[in-house]
DNA sequence: TTGAAGATGTAACTAAAGTTACGTCCGTTC
DNA sequence: GAACGGACGTAACTTTAGTTACATCTTCAA
C-alpha cells in the first residue's frame, strides 16, 4: 500500500513541506492490527516506523521469559530504541506490540543521516523522540524504584484509560500481571483492595475506573 | 582555564580535524574534584559537558529525597540527559556527581544544532551517546525488575571496581545503601552474606573484592 | 450437554526487604 | 582521656510481594 492512500495529516505539522514530499515518495504505508507483534527482541531493523495513528506497547523481557511493560508510543512518534538499532545495525533490545490498530509509515534506515543534515524539522523530530524515550524510561525507573505495586497498578490503569478513552478497560488480571512483571494472584488481591476503596469496579474481563 | 592546557588526546579519535579545531576554539576546559556536584536536579544547562578524564555518577531522586544511582558516564562521553535539557531548555531531571577527579570540556549549547549539520563525527558522537544512555537506562530497569538486591549489590561492586581499577573499594555501607535506594542494615546483612560466601572481605570503610 | 480452558476469588504459607533498636569499635576533638 | 559521632554487627519484628493450592464461574467447542 502506498503512502498516497494514507491519511498523514497527523504528522503534517511535524515536518517542513520538502520533507513531507520526500516522506510521501519513499515512505511505505502500513497498517497493523491490534495485538500483532511489530518488532521482536533480537530482530534487526531496516525501517524507521513513524506512527500516524494508534498506540504501540514497548516491552522488555529477560532470559527466563519474564516481561515488563516499558512504555507506550503514540502518533507523531517513533521508537527511539529502534533509532538505536538503525544507527549501529544492532538487534532490537525490546519488543513492540500493537496496543490498538496502528497506522504507520516506514522510512528506510539509510535516509536517517541524510535527512539529519538536510532538514531541521527532522532533527527536531529525532531529538524530541530520544528525549521522550529517555523521559519514559526515567518514569519507568521512578515507578520501579520509588513506588509500591499498588501505586504502579493505579498508574498503569490510568495510562490504559488515557489510551483507550474509555473508563471501562477490557483486560484480564493475568495481562496486567505480565505487564507489571508480577503474578496474577497479587494483582487480583490489589485490585480487590482498590475496588473496596471505591476506586474501581471489577467484572469479568473488565475493569471500570470510577471518578 | 583554556582548552590549550588540556590534554584532549582521549577524544582526538572521536572527531574530525575541523571539529577538533572548533572545539579547541570555543570549548572551555574545566577540572572538577572528586565528590563535587556538577549538575543538580532542576538546574538549567548552558553547556554540553564532554568528558576527557574521570567518571561521573548520575543519580535520580524522588520528592521525599530517596535516591537511586542510574549509571556512570566515562571519558569520551557526555550525558544524554544533559543533551535533552540543551534542546528544549528544560531543567535537569538528574544529579551529576564526580565519582573521581574529572577533566572536561564545556561546549556552548547553541553550537549543538549547527555542528549536527556540519560534522558527521558530531552526529555520530551525539547519537552514540543517546544510545549509550538508553542502554544504561535499560540496564538499570533490568536490574530493578529482574534482579534481587544481592545481585544488584554484586553488580554495583563490580562496576565500582571497574571504574577505580582497584579491588579494594573505599566506601561505606551507608553510601552503597543510598546508591541502591536501600537501607544500611539490609546492605550490611547482604555484604556479610557475600563475605561468608568468600566473594569479598569487609573492613572499616573498605570492601575488598576477591578473585 | 458435557467437558476443557480460562478468569477470578481466597486462604495459607514463604521469601525478600525494610525498620527499629541496640551494642561495639574506631577515630577525632576538646 | 573523655566524649562524641560515624561505621558496622546483629537480633527481632513488620511489611510487601510472590507462591501454592483450591474453589467457583463463564464460555465455547465437540
Amino acid at each position: 500500500m502506498s503512502i498516497q492512500t494514507a491519511d498523514f495529516s497527523p504528522i503534517k505539522h511535524l515536518f517542513e513541506p520538502n520533507l513531507l514530499d520526500e516522506i510521501q515518495r519513499v515512505g511505505i504505508h502500513k497498517k497493523v492490527a491490534k495485538g500483532e507483534l511489530m518488532i521482536d527482541i533480537g530482530e534487526s531493523i531496516k525501517h524507521i516506523p513513524l506512527i500516524l495513528d494508534g498506540v504501540i506497547k514497548i516491552v522488555r523481557e529477560d532470559d527466563s521469559g519474564d516481561e515488563l511493560l516499558l512504555y507506550f508510543v503514540e502518533f507523531g512518534n517513533t521508537c527511539a530504541m529502534t533509532l538505536n538499532c538503525c544507527l549501529d545495525q544492532s538487534k532490537s533490545e525490546i519488543r513492540a506490540l500493537c496496543e490498538s490498530d496502528v497506522s504507520l509509515i516506514m522510512i528506510p534506515v539509510n535516509l536517517m543521516d541524510l535527512w539529519l543534515t538536510k532538514y531541521k524539522s527532522w532533527r527536531t523530530f529525532i531529538f524530541e523522540n530520544f528525549q521522550n524515550r529517555l523521559n519514559e524510561m526515567l518514569k519507568a525507573i521512578d515507578a520501579l524504584t520509588f513506588l509500591k505495586l499498588d501505586d504502579r497498578l493505579r498508574n498503569y490503569l490510568e495510562e490504559k484509560v488515557k489510551h483507550t478513552n474509555d473508563n471501562k478497560l477490557h483486560i484480564t488480571h493475568l495481562e496486567i500481571a505480565t505487564d507489571l512483571n508480577s503474578s496474577r494472584v497479587v494483582i487480583s488481591r490489589l485490585l480487590k483492595q482498590l475496588e473496596n476503596e471505591g476506586l474501581l469496579k471489577l467484572g469479568r474481563n473488565t475493569i471500570s475506573l470510577l471518578n
